[in-house]
DNA sequence: GTCTATAGGGCGATAGAC
DNA sequence: GTCTATCGCCCTATAGAC
C-alpha cells in the first residue's frame, strides 16, 4: 500500500460520471467530484485541464488505434477504403462497453458544453485521419474529404449503434452505413 | 435621440472583435468589450449568454437561408442534390465578406473554446438541414447522412474559400468538392 | 496548497419610451 | 401605468498564478 489510493484518475472519473448522472453535470461541483473521489479540487485540475475534461480523456487511444489501423493498410486502396478500415478498428475499440457509452451519452447529450467538446475531439481525430491519409500520399483535399466524411459516417454509427433495441457491432453499423452512402453520392 | 446609443449588440460586436485581434480572446475580458462599447459587463450578458457566443450571434440566418433553400428544391431531387442547393444558397449568403470573415477565421483558429464553438454551431446546421430533408420525406437515417456529409463539404469549402490566393466564389468551392466526393465514394 | 481574476447568474433599481 | 434597456451589487465556481 503506498501512501495514496491508487487510481486517482480512474476513481476522479468514475465520481465524476456518478455525480453528473445523479445531479446534472452543472450541479456538480469540481470540488464535489475531488471530494468523493477522497481528493481535493487542486488534484482534480493537476490530472484534467477542466471540468469537461473528465468526460473526455482517453481519446487519443481511440485516435491512435484508428490511425495504425488506416497506416496498416496494404499500399494503393482508395482513401474510402482506408478510412472504413479505421472504423472497424474503432469497433473492436469499442467492443461491449455500451451500457457505459450510454451513461455518458445521456450526460453529454444534456449539456451544451460537453456537446461542444466532443465534437472537437472528433474534429481532432477527423485531421488525425486526414493528416495520416495524406501521409500515405493522398491529395491533401481528397484526404480531408475523406477523412471527415468518413468522420460523419463515424457519428452517426456511434448514434445508431447506442439507440435502443440496436444489437449489431459498431462496425458493422458503420459499415452499412458507408454503404449507404456511397449510393447517396453520385447523385450530385 | 433616446437615452441611449442605438444599436448596442452591433458595438459589442465590433468591440468584440477589435479587441480579439488587438489582445487575443484570453487577454480580452467582458468588461473591456463592454467598456469599448460604452456599457457595463451586465449589459453584455443580456444579449449575450456568454463571452463566446459574440462572434457567434447571427449563424440562425445562415441556417434559415440554407433552409429554405432545400426546402423549395422540386420534389423528387436527391438528397445530395437538394443539400447541394442549400450549399449554393450559402454561397449568395456569404457574398464578399471575406476580409471580415477572415479575420474572424484568425480569431478562432487562436483559441480552443471558440473552435469549440464554431463546430456546434455547424452541428446545429447540420441537424436543421437533416430534419428539413426528413420534412421532404427522405428516410431519415439517409437524411442524417446527407447532411453530415454536406457539412463536411462545407467546412472544407469554407475554409478553402478563405485561403489565401483563392478568387472562387464560396458556392463554386463547394460545387467542386461534391463532385470529387462523388468520385471518392463508390470505392466504399 | 493558497490566493485571485474572471465568467456568469440573481435580483433590484433606474430612467426613459409608449 | 407598462415595457424595456441599462446599471449596480452580490454571489459562486472555474481555472490559472504564485
Amino acid at each position: 500500500m503506498g501512501r495514496w489510493e491508487p487510481d486517482a484518475v480512474g476513481r476522479l472519473r468514475t465520481a465524476a460520471l456518478e455525480l453528473f448522472v445523479e445531479r446534472s453535470y452543472e450541479q456538480t461541483t469540481v470540488a464535489d467530484i475531488a471530494e468523493r473521489a477522497g481528493l481535493t479540487a487542486r488534484t482534480f485540475f493537476r490530472h484534467f485541464p477542466d471540468k469537461r475534461e473528465v468526460l473526455f480523456q482517453g481519446s487519443e487511444r481511440l485516435e491512435q488505434t484508428m490511425v495504425d489501423a488506416l497506416l496498416q493498410t496494404p499500399d494503393g486502396v482508395s482513401a474510402m477504403t482506408a478510412v472504413a478500415t479505421a472504423m472497424g478498428a474503432a469497433g473492436s475499440y469499442f467492443g461491449d462497453i455500451q451500457a457505459f457509452a450510454r451513461r455518458r451519452r445521456d450526460v453529454i447529450a444534456m449539456n451544451a458544453e460537453l456537446r461542444e467538446r466532443e465534437l472537437i475531439k472528433l474534429a481532432k481525430l477527423s485531421a488525425s485521419l486526414a493528416d495520416a491519409l495524406a501521409q500515405r500520399g493522398i491529395d491533401a483535399i481528397e484526404a480531408r474529404l475523406a477523412a471527415e466524411t468518413g468522420m460523419a459516417v463515424f457519428r452517426l454509427a456511434f448514434d445508431l449503434w447506442l439507440a435502443d433495441g440496436e444489437h449489431r457491432r459498431f462496425d458493422a453499423i458503420a459499415a452499412d452505413l458507408l454503404r449507404r452512402l456511397a449510393r447517396l453520392a453520385p447523385g450530385a
